[in-house]
This record gives structure tokens, C-alpha cells and sequence, in this order.
DNA sequence: GTCTATAATATGATAGAC
DNA sequence: GTCTATCATATTATAGAC
């Protein structure tokens, strides 16, 4: 019954060894491999839920746009909802940062225009981010509430004391800092979002450098001037 | 095999014909409780729809939240698809109506606050659908697409138009009119359709009449004069 | 017009060979 | 690690009684 038997009875030493126990080098390249694989199917699935959603995307979808199968995925990613997750918790960290950078001792202004330039250089490098962001806000963002609340809240707090000592120097009118920090969000994010409405009725996107460079002095002479003409 | 022969001779005429013909009031009746029954159900679905996207919707949410049996649903709706169209297609005339009313005529600065006024009370009143119309052109609009490059940017050209004018006539500072415009859309819709970031930043919503007033003197202060101090 | 099955399908997830 | 079945389930939609 047993075929052990058929086997020579002097055990090979070195020509099996190497693919017994492989090399360091080789586990390293095989980690590396992996890591690709993760991300490339992390980006797949980003593109894909910013658009459908995670009821509207099926893992073949993701699968097939990463170029892996539908179990090799799985092999990765737990299950759908874990790739989700993983890839809304790699979202925060692109999204959170932008607003961290505006402090005191900056010229008001300039720094307004900063993080105008800054955002909408995310709405035309990074539509997927913001796209997905938005979909899981409008869900009542069940994943990221405790975020919101928390490391979002604490950010926008200490931006909206610097913008308060901003107008008690003088140096900027009056305006509720929440209702300016919404605003400037809401005004460049659309620009992602809102991107087929903005091409369906101005026939242009962010990706021309003249219509990027023609929105953002038009955003900037908005939030600082408005519409009204200065005498 | 034919029943009819057990038939008494005799046809009765009054005392069956109420149940077998019915009168026209009771006609109009049915129609009236179907029509009621067609619009709970298309309330329903656009609550969920706008939540959660057409895949992320199924039919037994929408039917349980409008109180009918799925069953029930599909004699009144074709198809998941055909819901999901008709309530599409009625968002639609909310939404094009408010930007109609401004021309040449009216003061610029009124003419845009209130045009403010009016989407915020959009925003405040209808979230379900700015969220379902942003869930729908974040996917590409696939079913509006051509609403948005028909009606709509030829209502949006006409506006372009007239503060084009209202630019010429040195009563608007030169801002470029679809910038102005997309940020007028943005700011307001931002209440409602990132209405859970809102609340769980600043701890209010727009069902606040004191934050709703307090957002609507912001957003008219920030188009009309924007932040840096008038000297 | 409303109900109770039930068909038909899509899709998330697992088992086990290699 | 990657593949080929395959299971399990959710959900759209229909058939047919009442």
C-alpha cells in the first residue's frame, strides 16, 4: 500500500535542499512580489467602489481589473469587506493630511490659496479618494463616523482657532471659520465628484493644465474677494 | 363540460350589477389609492436609493420602508430598474427649476443671495435628492447624462449670459460666470449630501434654524465679499 | 390588486488538488 | 500561492391562486 518503499534509501542532501529551504533573498523577493499584488489590487478595488459603491462592485469586477482571479483575491483579502476597509483606511491618510499644514504665523491669504491649490490638486490626482470619501459620507459613513468625530473633528478645531485669531488680528473679515473650512472643501471636491456635470456643461476637465490653472485663480478670487466689485 | 347550462335562465339585473360594474366614483377611487400607493413607494425608494445606490438597494428595503410586499411592488413597478428610473426622472424637475429664475433685470448681489437662499433650502428640505443626484453623477451619470448635456447646459449658458452682462455692466467683479456657478452648487449641496461629516464636525444640521440661518449669512458674506477685509 | 410559492440568477466564500 | 469546482445565500422576477 505504502510506495515509501520505491524510495532510494539515501536521502538527498544538497540538491534538494535549495528548494526545501529557500534562500532569504528569495523570501524577500516573494514578500515584494505580494506587496505588488496587494496594492495592485487595492488600487483596482479603490477605482472600482469610488464608482458602484461596495453593494454595486462584485469582486470579479475588482478581480478582473487588477488582473488576478476571484479566489486569488480572496487569498489576499479575507473578504469583501475587509479589502474595503483596508482600502478606506489608506483613503484617510491622503484625505486628512492637506489641512494639518495652515498655522498662525502664514499670511492668511496665502495660506487660503495653499489649500486651495493643494485640494484641487488632490480633485485632479486623486478623484478615487475623493470620490470614495464622498460615497461613504453620504451613507452616513458607517466606517469612518468614529474618524469624523474624532482626528477630523480635533484637525478642524485647531484650523478653526488659527482662522479666529486670523479676524481678531484684523487680518481676515469676519466669517464663521466652520463655514469657511466647508465651503472650500465642498468648492474643489465638486471639481471630483461632480467631474461629469462639470464636463457635460463646460466640456473640460482638471486634467487641462489651462482649465486646472483657469479654476484655481477663479476659486481663490472667489473665497477671497466674492463677487461683489471693490471700489 | 360547458357550466353555463346549470345557469339559472333568468339574469339577475339589479342586485348583482353594482359588484360587477362599477360605478365611475369608484373608479376614480381606485385610481386615486393607486396613485397614493405608486407615490409612497416612490418616496420610499428615493430615501434608499439615495442612501445606498440602486445596486446597494433591494427591493425588500424599499417595499418594507413604503409598508407594501415586494410582490406588491413589482405590480406597480415593472422592474428594480424601472423604480429606480421613474424616481430619477421626477428628481429631475426638482432640480433643474431653482437656477431658471435669475436674469439681467435683478440686482446681482440679490439675485445670487437668493439663488443661496433657495438651494440651501433644497439642501435643507429634499437631501434625499441631492444625494441621489450626486450618487448618480459620481457613477457617471449613465442615466442623466444626456439631461446633463441637453436641458441643463443650456439652461446653465443662459445663465453664463447674464452675468456675463451683469459683469460688463461693471456690477459684478470678473469672475469666470460656470466657476461661479458650480460653486454656488457646491457649497449648498455640501449640507446635505455631506450632511453626516457637517454634524459630526460642528455638531449641527441645517433642520437647526439657527445654523441654517447662521450657514446662509456665511455662504451669502463668502460669495459676495469673500474673506479678505474691505479696507 | 394582493398573496404564496418558486424559478432563475448573481455573487460571496470555501474546499481541496497541484 | 494559484487553480478548479462547488456550496451557500441573497435577491430579482414570475406564475398562479384567491
Amino acid at each position: 500500500m505504502s510506495k515509501q518503499i520505491q524510495r532510494p534509501a539515501t536521502p538527498a542532501k544538497k540538491p534538494k535542499a535549495r528548494s526545501r529551504v529557500p534562500s532569504e533573498a528569495t523570501l524577500n523577493r516573494r514578500k515584494r512580489l505580494m506587496e505588488t499584488k496587494r496594492s495592485a489590487i487595492m488600487e483596482a478595488a479603490l477605482d472600482v467602489f469610488s464608482r458602484y459603491g461596495l453593494h454595486g462592485t462584485s469582486l470579479d469586477q475588482v478581480a478582473s481589473q487588477a488582473d488576478v482571479s476571484k479566489t486569488n483575491l480572496l487569498y489576499y483579502f479575507a473578504s469583501k469587506e475587509d479589502l474595503y476597509i483596508n482600502v478606506l483606511r489608506q483613503l484617510m491618510d491622503v484625505w486628512l493630511s492637506p489641512l494639518k499644514s495652515f498655522s498662525v504665523e502664514q499670511d492668511p491669504a496665502e495660506a487660503i490659496g495653499d489649500y486651495v491649490r493643494v485640494k484641487l490638486e488632490l480633485s485632479r490626482d486623486h478623484p478615487a479618494e475623493s470620490r470614495l470619501f464622498c460615497l461613504e459620507v453620504i451613507q452616513g459613513a458607517p466606517l469612518l463616523l468614529g474618524e469624523l468625530q474624532g482626528s477630523l473633528r480635533d484637525i478642524v478645531e485647531s484650523k478653526v482657532s488659527v482662522i479666529n485669531a486670523w479676524i481678531e488680528a484684523g487680518k481676515l473679515a469676519p466669517v464663521e471659520p466652520h463655514h469657511l473650512i466647508f465651503s472650500l472643501w465642498a468648492m474643489t471636491q465638486h471639481y471630483a465628484d461632480f467631474r461629469t456635470q462639470v464636463e457635460a456643461v463646460s466640456g473640460r476637465t482638471l486634467e487641462d493644465p489651462a482649465f486646472f490653472a483657469e479654476t484655481l485663480t477663479n476659486l481663490k478670487a472667489l473665497v477671497l474677494q466674492g463677487v461683489c466689485p471693490r471700489s
